[in-house]
DNA sequence: GCGCAATGTTTACAGGCGTAGTCGATATGA
DNA sequence: TCATATCGACTACGCCTGTAAACATTGCGC
């Protein structure tokens, strides 16, 4: 038994990888975006739609650095802050968290699930149809 | 302020919705299991997995009861509790959550995600191809 | 009848999260 | 040069979560 199914988690690479939250995921996908941005664009991007202050996005910005999700680059007096994980990398490990909290792992049964439930338009099933069609060349 | 945009969050129906926290997920999969089970069984089914005591999963359960996500039935000196909201009910929102927040709500993104870092073996793919015909009828 | 075991209720407490105010330094424009 | 705007750092604070102990009640075996 390699122990229990979760703490697969890459902790391999010495990188600390810590969990983002959802307000903490707001500010990646700005940065994802945008490469490199300093405190004020990304509450540009944000602070309308979520209705937060800048204050709200230093401190989340700050407590991203922390968790080594993202860095910094002095620019003047201030920092310009880009994504040290890879949206692909991200996208990937929530995805089979997912996967293994609710289908056992079993990313199938997801797919079934969601066109069960007709959260699949039809234009979703074509696009998967594709998809299938290419993965198997 | 009716907050963000989003909250599309089905408070609409009266019925307390609130969100289930990962722990208290894992006590509402026994109970999905059994259909109906006191504390004691509960914990019979996951503290030696989870390394919980008791203890945990009586608070873990009254959480649930407090948030309307099961009900209890006196029998005897104890209850018995089951579940109110259904798994799939509860698969389908937290499926539909992950795709909303990282596909855009685009379910057949995150089918394309899976399939490109290969989290889906050829057996999901079978499966799922299968699945497409049965749904084309 | 009485102690004990089992059960729900109450209380606890640390850590994470959402949200933001305050502070000290500093570039900048007048 | 001096006020002002700006920026990151530090502090705050209430709620949620994970985890559990302490407590009160009560049915049960003896």
């Amino acid at each position: 038994m390699s122990k229990s199914p979760n703490d697969s988690d890459a902790r391999s690479s010495g990188l600390g990888r810590e969990r983002i939250s959802e307000a903490e995921h707001a500010v990646m996908e700005v940065l994802w975006d945008r490469g490199t941005a300093s405190a004020a664009d990304v509450c540009e991007a944000v602070c309308e739609t979520r209705d937060w202050s800048l204050a709200t996005v230093k401190t989340l910005l700050s407590r991203l650095v922390q968790k080594a999700a993202i860095e910094t680059r002095p620019d003047g007096r201030r920092y310009l802050y880009s994504p040290v994980i890879a949206r692909d990398e991200y996208v990937g490990g929530e995805s089979r968290r997912l996967v293994d909290r609710l289908f056992g792992g079993r990313a199938a049964s997801l797919v079934a699930h969601l066109a069960q439930s007709e959260a699949l338009t039809d234009n979703d099933l074509a696009e998967i149809e594709a998809l299938l069609k290419e993965l198997k060349q």
